[in-house]
DNA sequence: CATACGTGGAG
DNA sequence: TCTCCAAGTAT
């Protein structure tokens, strides 16, 4: 049971995922970025078609932000599409070669310490531990960790036993190695111990205690909260707002007209709706329910048809603009939007019973 | 150091 | 339905 058993696991185990096929730093770094706090099988899909359309650096810097957010829907995070477009612009500047330290790579936008340390050990060799919650939560086990593998001491712990696990040879797969086992053998539920090629060293099967460990992170409680959604139609198009570039969330997406209506009337909506999106609103009946999360919200989106006075003005108001069903494909959208269209976009309000 | 940022799958 | 949380980063 040592560090070259786990290297040799993951030769013979690891999976086969696209941003495995080489070792270039543009395609590592894509799939180093999209897989922050995102699933392996989520990711996939959007990888392939982002590198079709971005090959290389250059491409990606040259494109226009739009168009990185549109490959970017439904993805979540949107800040990462925007820094991984900044960073793209300075390397492409640079000549198109990207920094090869993990300290010169953590200067760009979106790229912090484990994505650093990704980039540097995979695509350049460096000798360099990465710490991100696979490593977190095997080591936590490995150690019987009584403490939060993400504060201080706990940390300490985690990098130190992670270092040890480095293979020189081959940092980058060595590093892999680690997280593939978090994420396929170590699970944070039914984890297979029978298959780790570590399981002799950990500290938390010997005590029988493995889902015990990582120790469990506070939670702040989700607010629920009901808003009414404006479904306002022009034939086949929806009346869509953009939200600002620098709002914090869902920024530069495009999204339909909304407001609380926790303790409101109709009535106050429509008030709501002219003031902040201007023109005069008219609430008609509600056509479809939608239920959506969105961090430490859920969110009950009532759906009305709805119409507004032909003579608004959107000038004043946000940047406005009606789509047909095609053209919101190629739109910065999120995922809520693209549920509630889903729901009772075009065509579909009618057969809608409710 | 705590908090905010999206989303969808699993139990 | 509900809770947890996944290859983190920025503030």
């Amino acid at each position: 049971m040592s560090a070259r058993d786990l290297l040799s696991w993951y030769d013979r185990c690891s999976r086969d995922l696209p941003w495995r096929e080489d070792q270039d730093p543009y395609r590592v770094w894509i799939s180093e970025i999209m897989l922050q706090q995102t699933r392996v099988e989520t990711v996939i899909p959007y990888y392939r078609r982002f590198l079709e359309r971005f090959p290389d650096v250059g491409a990606l810097g040259k494109a226009p932000l739009d168009e990185v957010l549109s490959l970017w829907s439904g993805l979540g995070y949107y800040r990462r599409a925007r820094q991984l477009h900044g960073a793209a612009k300075m390397v492409a500047q640079n000549g198109g070669d990207f920094p090869t330290t993990a300290a010169q790579l953590r200067e760009l936008p979106g790229i912090g310490p484990y994505t650093a340390a990704a980039v540097a050990s995979i695509a350049f060799g460096e000798v360099i531990p990465v710490i991100d919650g696979n490593v977190e939560r095997v080591l936590a086990r490995q150690l019987a960790l009584g403490e939060d593998p993400r504060k201080i001491s706990g940390r300490r712990k985690v990098i130190a036993g992670a270092a040890e696990l480095l293979d020189n040879g081959r940092p980058g797969d060595s590093n892999q190695a680690l997280m593939e086992l978090g994420a396929t053998v170590c699970t944070p539920r039914n984890p297979r111990c029978g298959e780790c090629p570590l399981a002799g060293r950990c500290q938390a099967l010997e005590l029988d205690q493995v889902e015990m460990f990582p120790l469990p992170k506070t939670r702040k409680p989700a607010q629920r909260l009901r808003r009414r959604v404006a479904l306002v139609l022009d034939g086949e198009k929806v009346l869509l707002f953009r939200r600002p570039q620098d709002s914090e969330l869902l920024a530069g997406t495009w999204e339909l007209p909304w407001v609380e209506a926790d303790g409101k009337s109709a009535r106050d909506s429509e008030r709501e709706l002219s003031l902040r999106y201007s023109g005069l609103w008219n609430l008609g009946p509600q056509v479809a329910e939608v239920r959506h999360s969105i961090t430490f919200r859920s969110l009950r989106l009532e759906v009305h048809r709805a119409q507004i006075s032909s003579q608004l003005t959107v000038a004043d108001g946000p940047e406005a603009g009606w789509f047909a069903a095609e053209e919101i494909l190629d739109l910065p959208t999120s995922s809520q939007v693209q549920k509630v269209l889903g729901a009772a976009g075009p065509g579909v309000a009618e057969q809608k019973n409710l």
